[in-house]
DNA sequence: CCGATGCGTGCAAACGTATGCACAAGTCCC
DNA sequence: GGGACTTGTGCATACGTTTGCACGCATCGG
């Protein structure tokens, strides 16, 4: 059907081998009979089977990415950041979403695997440091976010970010500061947590279990928790969100109840998705550099599958942006 | 390295055909045997190579997406919509950005050609009926989106949808009604200009050029595209946008110039996706059929991949979804 | 007891490409 | 003028599977 190296072959009237070794520019074949090959090739629609090179090369040149939900605009953001750069470096992405389940996830890395991918991100792991269990099942590099205790993991500094976020609410006056939390299962969410925590601890400041709600990451459970928060009896003065996303759908759920923000809530996000500063009111939020992010994950697998040791987890650094979310604690409480 | 089915084979004391053939359950081959083989496989870590078995069966069960932006929430979760359906029926999905630009778009499907992808869904292709002068270049089913010139594409109701929300627009009393449009090369951005300069006609309403602003179907462009919009003799008093992140970035300006919504301005938008609801104020929209459509396309790239006749372009409803962006038109001006 | 049938397995070819090695012819140098 | 080297090409094998065909053996029916 389609056209191979054997039909150019027979119209070239030369062996199959010249054909690939006029196609990729041998130094043994003749001008002439690169030439003429090369001419045939496009004249017969010639396309080289990449399959059937990988096969013989052991290179598919391919490499996997595994994402939560490409719904999260962080994340879309990210798996094209690493689509762009793994596209530079010669290689190609197959994606699959895990939708935060571990099976699907498994799944997801046993297909590529499967494929004989020279390597595998997985962003949002719900295996984590697992995978050094299963290096026999599956012996490709895996490249993980936000998780410490793998040794390939690219972060950005959570605890930092969340610090100085909590930080700055503090700074503010505020006292009853909420938590809007991602699942458990998310690295990146315990290690923002914890700051929350401990940030709260250094201003004396004692933790209320009720300040402190589980959401998912989707503009739906910052809404939700949202509600939750307003109908405590003491509700909070200032929240701290996950992401942006959880963010906005605070935001959404305030301005539903007609509670003012700043003036009567202050919120935070993290992220600094490019929504963040077109919300109303402008977000502020914990800016993560999200194409950087993509480019040392890549970076990461490839020297991984070129050399792998001398492979360190990488931290990246964040940075709060202020912007009209956030203001003083409101006098009237 | 990794082991294969000849490594099982010596270890079963067999040959590799019944290797193959216990894996896949041949009838032919004993109980005894195929426990034993897979007891094996099993133990010694073996996973097929879905390289060399496409190689021999010519099916790679792989298709490939060529996407503008994941970075637009709509087209991720289109893409994500595909994804998933594909999965269910055993494909996995390679995917890879066109920025907009034709070149990246044509290197992608060449891509996708050279690893034999068995067909191709392109998002906002470019090139458009150009591939039906490529058959021999890409000989390969390739599926698109919204384009009426191409006989495999699946649409939404973009005349229809437009069609609704100008008419709603003017049904609330406006007649200086701008479009913020997206780039000329976007089909389902001309059937929206269509439809409106269309509806404004049958109401005889004059159009005013400068009404018609491009912008590229981001926050920014319609941030930037709203500005210039204010800044005309007459404004409009409402906005009808290319998609939802167009309109959001027009409420985002038109929140920072002081300007009401929907008070002093209306502003519709088009996908409806999950933010639309969740803006201040929520938004007036046309909700598209995401993932119906994702699920049509791959369904209409199935049957040109198992039987090329009998496809037909379909087109998929939409519908008006009246939220707090739009109100009749102020009785100052 | 012999041909037919069924069962379990192996051989070999194929998919499309890359590549080490060998070979023939020409060139060069002393 | 003859060995050494260069140039251009082909042969064969390999990558890891699948699969048509054939073969040996056991079973069975007449």
């Amino acid at each position: 059907m389609t056209v191979s190296i054997k039909d150019i072959a027979k119209a070239a009237d030369v062996s199959p081998s010249t054909v690939s070794r006029a196609l990729s520019d041998h130094p043994r074949i003749s001008d002439e009979t690169k030439e003429r090959v090369r001419r045939l090739a496009k004249e017969m629609g010639y396309t080289p089977s990449l399959l059937a090179r990988s096969l013989v090369t052991q290179d598919t040149a391919t490499i996997g990415v595994v994402i939560t939900f490409a719904s999260d605009p962080f994340l879309a953001h990210l798996v094209m950041s690493i689509e762009k750069m793994a596209r530079e470096k010669g290689f190609s992405v197959l994606l699959s979403s895990s939708y935060l389940d571990p099976d699907h996830e498994l799944e997801a890395v046993s297909a590529f695997h499967g494929r004989r991918t020279r390597g595998i991100i997985v962003i949002g792991s719900q295996i984590d440091a697992g995978y050094l269990e299963m290096r026999d099942r599956f012996p490709l590099p895996i490249v993980l976010t936000n998780c410490r205790t793998y040794p390939y993991s690219v972060s950005t500094d959570n605890t930092g970010g969340a610090r100085r976020a909590v930080e700055h609410l503090t700074q503010l006056g505020h006292r009853r500061i909420a938590y809007i939390a991602n699942r458990r299962s998310y690295r990146s969410n315990l290690d923002r947590l914890t700051s929350y925590e401990q940030v709260l601890t250094e201003h004396e400041i004692l933790a209320d279990k009720n300040l402190i709600v589980e959401g998912d990451g989707t503009l739906q459970g910052g809404n939700v928790a949202a509600k939750t928060l307003l109908s405590l009896t003491h509700p909070p003065t200032a929240v701290f969100c996950f992401n942006d996303m959880t963010a906005i759908g605070v935001l959404s759920a305030l301005q539903q109840a007609q509670v003012q923000v700043p003036d009567q809530v202050s919120v935070v996000g993290f992220d600094d998705i490019e929504l963040a500063s077109h919300c109303c009111p402008p977000l502020t939020t914990v800016r993560q550099p999200t194409d950087l992010m993509g480019q040392r994950l890549m970076q990461m697998l490839l020297s991984l599958i070129q050399s792998p040791e001398k492979v360190e987890p990488e931290v990246l650094p964040d940075e709060l942006i202020l912007r009209h979310s956030t203001g003083p604690i409101p006098v009237s409480i």
